[in-house]
DNA sequence: ACGTTAATTTGACTCATTCCAGAAAGCATC
DNA sequence: GATGCTTTCTGGAATGAGTCAAATTAACGT
């Protein structure tokens, strides 16, 4: 397989080297990483590979559109290796799962903006927000229907692996206060 | 007018602050604004906020859904007061200028995806990629059409002071600069 | 094999964002 | 207007993804 990598590489005029190929290997086997994970991947492959080598490889991949590189708001850095079809993403507010969705509309849909302001429009990109089947059942199980809290609030907690601080929020819900007037 | 956002809080039962005021004065007057910035313009407001206090009061607006948070991969995040009508974005690849754009397709056009995966997707985010009118222009001028590169991200480089050490001695090139010009 | 030069290793550094805990406002009530 | 319960701020430190640079290693054309 990794020959398949190899052809790959030199297609694009780039070095075949263990790194490339742990990547490679990495993004295939696991689509939507983020950029730590990769490392640990790439580890697996190769010990030896240093962090860093991991983020040349990935940024050279990308240049090359060899992989693509997602990253949607207030998440790292994620990867995948399917290109040149026009898919899109689904994610999960919740958890941040991520899913492929294929264009609804053909070929290359959303090239087309209403006003472009100028801009010569080379990708679009559609991010699909939402709850994954998971936590939209476990949300409709677990809790009164009404509240407003649990309700819609992003706090990304990444799957398994380090159960370090994921929570974004400044830890500071709205809760809730009075009114009344009188500022400054 | 910022009695119109102590109604906008009020509406939302958040406390009316001078922090929160700052902000929202800062976002009316200026569009896409990133973190750095909207500290900066809300000091000019209100010397005394803290970083701490705007990133707690951008927080609570977006989960509040008065400003909405945007973060095209690769830069900061930024902010805008546009909410509600369902609008999506332009991105220039060279100097990460950000443009409205209507949606192409009416109301909430993008919210369906061909297959969803059980998904409960509840908005659809557009990104359009591409070269603002100003580097669009830049580019033809001065290089030759086919080139495709330019993948360089809108950083605020700052200036790199600080000698580094091991600066003595042999005057060697520049480790690795030429990996096909990452432009930075 | 050999030499050129792209890639990698190493390790320090940047900087956006978050955590903590005490201090300072909001604001419903008295 | 004063009071007291809570929420919000301040200030400082910590975290961590991502970057820079110099020196070393390894790809691969010849």
């Amino acid at each position: 397989m990794t020959s398949d990598f190899e052809a790959q590489l030199r297609a694009i005029s780039l070095r075949v080297t263990r790194p490339r190929l742990a990547v490679l290997t990495a993004l295939r086997d696991h689509p939507h990483v983020d950029t730590r994970t990769v490392i640990a991947l790439a580890r697996d492959e190769f010990p030896a590979v240093s962090h860093q080598a991991v983020y040349d490889v990935l940024q050279a991949l990308t240049e090359s559109r060899l992989v693509r590189r997602i990253q949607p708001a207030g998440a790292t850095a994620r990867y995948e290796m399917r290109v040149g079809d026009n898919h899109h993403h689904v994610v999960c507010r919740s958890c941040g799962a991520i899913a492929d969705v294929d264009c609804a509309a053909g070929t290359a849909p959303c090239l087309t903006a209403s006003d472009d302001h100028g801009y010569v429009i080379d990708e679009a990109e559609v991010v699909y927000w939402g709850a994954c089947p998971d936590c939209a059942a476990a949300r409709t199980t677990d809790s009164p229907p009404a509240r407003k809290e649990a309700d819609e609030r992003p706090k990304h907690n990444s799957p398994r692996q380090r159960a370090g601080r994921g929570r974004e929020g400044g830890g500071r819900l709205p809760g809730r206060a009075r009114l009344r007037d009188r500022a400054r």
